[in-house]
DNA sequence: TCTGGGGTCCTAGGACCC
DNA sequence: TCTGGGGTCCTAGGACCC
């Protein structure tokens, strides 16, 4: 059996641990730069209907008329929060496989003689009790029917959050309750799909042939058929892979026109991506680069473009990543345009042992240096850009993300400790 | 005025190899 | 007139996830 625990609201929960005085009250959170809306809790999505993604300056009014609190983003805060929440569901399994930053599957093996269902109350009230973190515990034989499990835990008030699926009646019984668009790995596209051909719950889907299933859904769909069926074929992934790609892509707080600006964000987003790629021990081969005019104005004329540079020696030192990102940046600048994003992505990952000199340079100088683990050190301990490439500028930048309603980093920074009295 | 960000996997088709 | 066969690698595009 595997175990798929997942945080309610996870976002929207993080915030409300802090603030007793929101419990039961409407909450969501915003994307960077404010810009939509990115979590709700309960009492925010029966309220308003709010659309997931939907523009937050588009609502406002719905907003401000029901009293929604909102906060900007704080991923410092949720990555730590989740960083306890996956800590405690260790205390259950020796094998969890960390799926996202709210999510975790348990493998449940060699468990057989505990009660699952008392068990999976105990992983809740103990998260609860630990971290003051709602979660939802679905019991199944498959990844994906731990994921169905999970859900009808969620959505069916009688099982309170816990939900095991221990026999074929209650397979069954699961699969004719879940919409197709229920299933994990059906989406928007796939659904439209089956239901033109009266597919419309997920038994339905299992009752269609393989072979269609296979040719029309390529092997992922033929994957999903199986583990509904009960027959598992996605693998347990307790060690992580490492990232094929590290990138970032943010908005700018306000458009820039200027060179010399959009050229301070991306160093700015090389000296992050760098630091993630040295933190799991790789060197990039190539550097993506692009540009882009906000594509939803009207009014802006429309520019983007992009380019790759392939590095002479693959690396992770975040100096040289700068210099030739920066070639790449002037190559697709063009003035005459108001920019709102510039995009960095790292490909041609390999490990930094692996690296391969040329017959003019040693690879030894490209990886692993002294230098950028000095960086790292300092950086880790006293904060952010505590030592940086001076590229990335001194002064308030223009392109910083705007987060007016960020709530404090309650539990990684001394300034920002809760306050009570 | 204001519209997110970071990933993965799969397939088809082109280019290329021997 | 008649134009092989087996394979790999890379990329773009599509679909999906949180």
């Amino acid at each position: 059996m595997i175990a798929m625990v997942d945080c309610n609201s996870f976002y929207a929960s993080c915030e409300q641990v802090f603030r007793p005085d929101l419990w039961g009250k409407p909450v969501v959170v915003l994307s960077n730069n404010d810009g939509c809306i990115i979590a709700a809790n309960k009492e925010a999505k029966l309220l308003t209907h709010i659309p997931m993604f939907e523009a937050v300056y588009k609502i406002k009014h719905i907003l401000r008329e029901h009293k929604v609190t909102c906060f900007s983003s704080n991923y410092t805060l949720y990555g730590e929060m989740s960083q306890r929440v996956m800590h405690i569901l260790g205390t259950f399994s020796p094998s969890v496989e960390v799926y996202s930053i709210d999510e975790a599957f348990l493998d449940m093996h060699g468990l057989s003689h505990i009660n699952m269902r008392a068990y999976g109350f105990e992983m809740k009230e103990r998260i609860y009790r630990y971290t003051g973190l709602p979660v939802g515990v679905g019991i199944a034989p498959t990844k994906v029917l731990a994921k169905l499990a999970n859900r009808m835990a969620k959505k069916i008030p009688a099982y309170d959050h816990v939900y095991v699926m221990d026999t074929e009646a209650k397979r069954i019984a699961a699969l004719q309750w879940a919409d197709v668009g229920d299933i994990w790995g059906i989406g928007r596209k796939h659904v439209q799909r089956l239901q033109a051909i009266g597919v419309f719950k997920a038994i339905d889907f299992v009752e269609l042939p393989l072979a269609w299933v296979r040719k029309e859904m390529t092997i992922v769909g033929e994957r999903l058929w199986k583990e509904l069926q009960g027959e598992s074929c996605l693998e347990f992934m307790e060690i992580p892979n490492l990232k094929k790609a590290i990138g970032t892509a943010k908005s700018f707080g306000q458009k820039l026109p200027d060179l010399g600006r959009i050229e301070e964000a991306c160093a700015y987003y090389i000296t992050e991506v760098a630091e993630v790629l040295r933190a799991q021990k790789s060197c990039a081969t190539y550097i993506h680069v692009a540009l882009y005019t906000n594509y939803h104005s009207t009014v802006d004329k429309q520019y983007s473009n992009r380019t790759i540079i392939t590095l002479p020696i693959p690396t992770n030192d975040t100096f040289t990543l700068i210099t030739q990102a920066r070639k790449a940046l002037h190559q697709i600048y063009k003035s005459g345009y108001r920019y709102k994003k510039v995009a960095v992505n790292l490909t041609g990952l390999i490990p930094q042992s692996h690296v391969q000199g040329n017959l003019f340079e040693q690879p030894s100088k490209s990886a692993d240096s002294k230098l950028m683990k000095t960086l790292d050190i300092l950086n880790r301990k006293f904060g952010k850009t505590t030592v940086s490439s001076a590229m990335i500028g001194t002064r308030v930048q223009e392109w910083e993300l705007i987060k007016r309603e960020r709530s404090p980093r309650y539990t990684t920074q001394w300034r920002e400790l809760l306050e009570i009295g």
